[in-house]
RNA sequence: GGACAGGUGGCCGAGUGGUUUAAGGCGCACGCCUGGAAAGCGUGUGGUGGGGAAACUCACUCGCGGGUUCGAAUCCCGCCCUGUCCGCCA
């Protein structure tokens, strides 16, 4: 979301990034719109807040008079019609108030000036860590998993639909092994506050981080309560201090959760359907920060390097993909995908993606902090990487590990969290 | 889910239609006092939006949203949240 004043003072910025996005064609008519609106909003504002003055002034003496005993039927008359002008004048704001509100909604934040314009094919790879094992005489991690027999797909489709798994045995364990590694090197290593939060949220906080209102055929909804569960927990940790004012002094402030995440993919039907690349409920460790403005560059990359970490551990060769425009979601003003190799699947896997949201989800949020007593509040910066993403991180581990027998050899750090060194 | 009680500024707390355009206190900041400090005294102390170069000024803000009224923290309706008890329950 955007200051309103960005219709007026920083339009030529608002075209030049929606340029940047290729999206130009989609929002210039929202744009020449919202700059009509918001002067039409101003306007509106100053003409009842004239009246509303009047009329304070003007019941201020009825009780002036009411006090002395004089007589104030002329005032009342008077405080009745400017009541029915004020209801007039009001009625027209809130509509353009909606209006307006509903586009700054709409419009993208505005991507950093090292962010590449373009599509997809602008992305660019800012760095490689550790060698693609060749593919060739590698299995993809379905068949490898179904051969330990630890994920059973037909029945995770049976129970819930395509798209949902079952994990079993040391498959399972997996997941939880996963979870506690990711945590703890959070926690211990790298000075995240651990949350554990609700997979269950309400609109507001949907709509706080970005998802909602543009993106609803993508969220699974319990509509008839307003509530949705979410695609990721940057919704429920980011949401933690809505409304809130923190202290500078607090930041930066990192948060850990672990969540199961729900995700329509309405989009992205037959898409990397196979296996555990798309799933519609996986799971995920996520690491979230708030920071001032100043910091959010630098803290962006302690974040990225907060993810990179778990996967030099675990030994899965990946690369560092800096976004275009064109393909950084509509929150994000800057994005690294990092992607592990699946020599199984012949492909890099996005495992984690790392953002930084600059103050557009601050101010849908109004998460705001005071510099120093006495100062006014600004709006933070919001960042959040995945840390991992736990479906795709285990593709690459029995695709990467796998062995001519058909076991998969674990990486060190996962030993104590399995008790074992090998599956199968 | 049902019954009852509540929701006022950073905090406590007064306030049932018009000098409350939110009393008083605590806390906080600054000043005076002091060798220094405490105490005491004085001044100030939220947020959002509009106008303005600024000083400043206007509007809104007493859980949220409607309504009644010339005028609402105060009256009416709906909702949300918290507490206590009951019911159900992992």
């Amino acid at each position: 979301m955007h200051d309103y004043r960005v219709l007026r003072d920083d339009v030529e910025l608002l075209r030049g990034a929606i340029e940047r996005r290729g999206k130009r064609d989609q929002y210039a008519s929202v744009i020449d719109r919202g700059i009509t609106l918001d002067a039409m909003r101003r306007a509106t504002i100053q003409a009842v807040e004239e009246k509303k003055a009047e009329r304070n002034q003007n019941s201020q003496e009825v009780a002036r008079r009411k006090r002395n005993k004089e007589d104030a039927e002329e005032l009342i008359a008077a405080g009745r019609t400017l009541g029915e002008e004020i209801a007039a004048l009001e009625y027209e704001l809130t509509r353009s108030q909606a209006d307006l509100d509903a586009i700054l909604l709409d419009l993208p934040n505005i991507t950093l000036d090292d962010v590449p314009a373009g599509d997809e094919s602008a992305n660019r790879i800012e760095k490689t860590w550790g060698t693609p094992r060749e593919s060739a005489g590698c299995r993809a991690h379905w068949d490898v998993a179904s051969q330990l027999g630890i994920l059973d797909l037909e029945r995770g489709a049976k129970v819930s639909g395509s798209g949902f798994i079952v994990m079993r045995g040391a498959g399972a364990r997996l997941t939880r092994a996963l979870m506690n590694f990711f945590i703890d090197v959070h926690t211990r290593e790298h000075g995240y506050e651990e949350v554990w939060v609700p997979a269950v949220v309400n609109r507001r906080s949907m709509v706080g981080t970005g998802q909602l209102p543009k993106f609803e055929e993508d969220m699974y909804g319990l509509r008839e309560e307003e509530l949705y569960l979410v695609p990721t927990a940057e919704v429920p940790v980011t949401n933690l201090y809505r409304d809130e004012i923190l202290t500078a002094s607090d930041l930066p402030r990192g948060f850990v959760a672990y969540t199961p995440c729900f995700r329509r993919e309405a989009g992205a039907a037959g898409k990397d359907t196979r296996g555990l690349l798309r799933l519609h409920q996986f799971d995920k460790v996520e690491i979230v920060r708030y920071c001032t403005p100043e910091q959010s560059a630098e803290e962006h990359e302690r974040l990225t390097r907060h993810a990179e970490t778990l996967l030099e551990r675990l030994g899965l060769p990946y690369r560092r993909v800096l976004l275009a425009a064109g393909d950084t979601g509509q929150s994000s003003a800057k994005t690294w995908d990092l992607e592990a190799w699946a020599p199984g699947v012949g492909k890099f896997l996005e495992v984690s993606s790392c953002s930084t949201f600059t103050d557009y989800q601050a101010r849908r949020a109004n998460i705001r902090y005071r510099p120093a007593a006495g100062e006014k509040p600004r709006f933070v910066h919001t960042l959040n990487g995945s840390g991992l993403a736990f479906p795709r991180v285990i593709a690459c581990l029995l695709e990467h590990y796998q062995q001519e027998d058909g076991t998969v050899r674990l990486p060190d750090c996962l030993h104590p969290y399995m008790g074992t060194a090998v599956l199968g």
